[in-house]
DNA sequence: AACGCAATTTGACAGTGTCAAGATTGATGG
DNA sequence: CCATCAATCTTGACACTGTCAAATTGCGTT
């Protein structure tokens, strides 16, 4: 589809969707920038003029992430057929099927690469920011609904019992629990710790 | 100390100690074997003679961390002068602060660096899944003496407790929560919701 | 048509991990 | 005491990586 023209007309968009496949491929460790401007099929040096950075880019790619999670996550937040119970259920293993199923991704979002380098853009900073306030506001209201219990501060509620997801994810993710971890049942304990007895 | 003779005379643990202070002063991802033997004053590739890979060399770094984590972990298991329930808070308290110190540490001992990659030696896994065994047992302990909830299976109940804990030191390291999470208050409340009520 | 400016390329540099082949050494046996 | 040998370490080389500076190309406007 594209010619090997001198003004590639798109080249911003064709990098992020080559990175983001090359991420699903081999994890962001495969990235390199060299091999992207291969992929599309541009210069070597092309893409410093559309990210300043390797880590630039990478932020972008998690910011897009963050923004396909938000949507999922909301679908669930505000599925009206189910009861609040269930709905945090649903939630939980939504949460970790879908970091499982998008490790590599998931890697990136939360993983270390992008939030130590102080080159993190401030957008992604806000983003991730966002999410998260997101989060304390539902938690806050599965308080209400007595689901989660209502003595503890909503936001860290919120900050323990998303810690409690991701550290189940990245050691699923990360291999550190055996193979054959039942995520069913792994889920449902998570459920019965964290939700109001 | 060590003068410029050829044969070094303990070349290994040099490069391990080095490999360990250089692990903290900038992380893993300031290692490099280069500056490793520089640092030590040895030819490039000298550690390869002790080490198949980098990636082997951090196992072994990882391997040790995971020892010294142990006997703390241990000493805190074993404190008879403190009740369960305090013992319980008290290791709480001393897992995320011992990970945030040591941040560096941690972030090779249970990052993905290491076990995404197949050249992750057994004896690392062996050693971890020991680890990891003895919290289990542990947890059984607690759910014994009215600390843990009793209905749950130990092994689900270690591994999703064992996630909260690593959940929230990967996001007050990486600094995913604001930086001026009180670290007090989080442990709280994820003994809250962890202990049996 | 010529000019300007943005998009892209080429060249170059300093890093990195790692392999193969050579140099140095301390220890061993005659 | 000295030659031999295997262990230990070094040199050279290769294929990568990110990134900067300076040239090149070509579209749109005057």
């Amino acid at each position: 589809m594209k010619k090997a023209r001198y003004h590639h007309g798109d080249l911003r968009h064709s990098l992020i969707k080559a990175a983001r496949d090359m991420i699903k491929e081999g994890g962001i460790e495969a990235v390199s920038l060299r091999k992207l401007a291969d992929r599309v099929g541009v210069s070597r040096t092309a893409a410093y003029h559309y990210f300043k950075d390797k880590n630039i880019l990478l932020c972008t790619l998690a910011q897009e992430g963050f923004h396909i999670w938000q949507e999922e996550a909301d679908r669930i937040f505000q599925d009206e057929k189910m009861s609040h119970e269930d709905r945090y259920k649903a939630y939980i293993r939504w949460y970790m099927t879908y970091a499982l199923e998008n490790a590599e991704y998931y890697d990136l979002m939360f993983g270390r690469a992008i939030w130590k380098q102080n080159t993190a853009t401030e957008n992604l900073k806000a983003t991730a920011y966002d999410v998260f306030q997101k989060q304390v506001a539902i938690t806050r209201q599965w308080q209400k609904y007595g689901v989660l219990p209502a003595g503890e501060d909503s936001l860290r509620l919120a900050q323990v019992t998303w810690g409690t997801l991701h550290g189940l994810a990245r050691l699923l993710i990360d291999g550190i629990y055996s193979d054959d971890s039942p995520i069913d049942e792994i889920c449902d304990c998570a459920a019965n710790l964290l939700m109001d007895k």
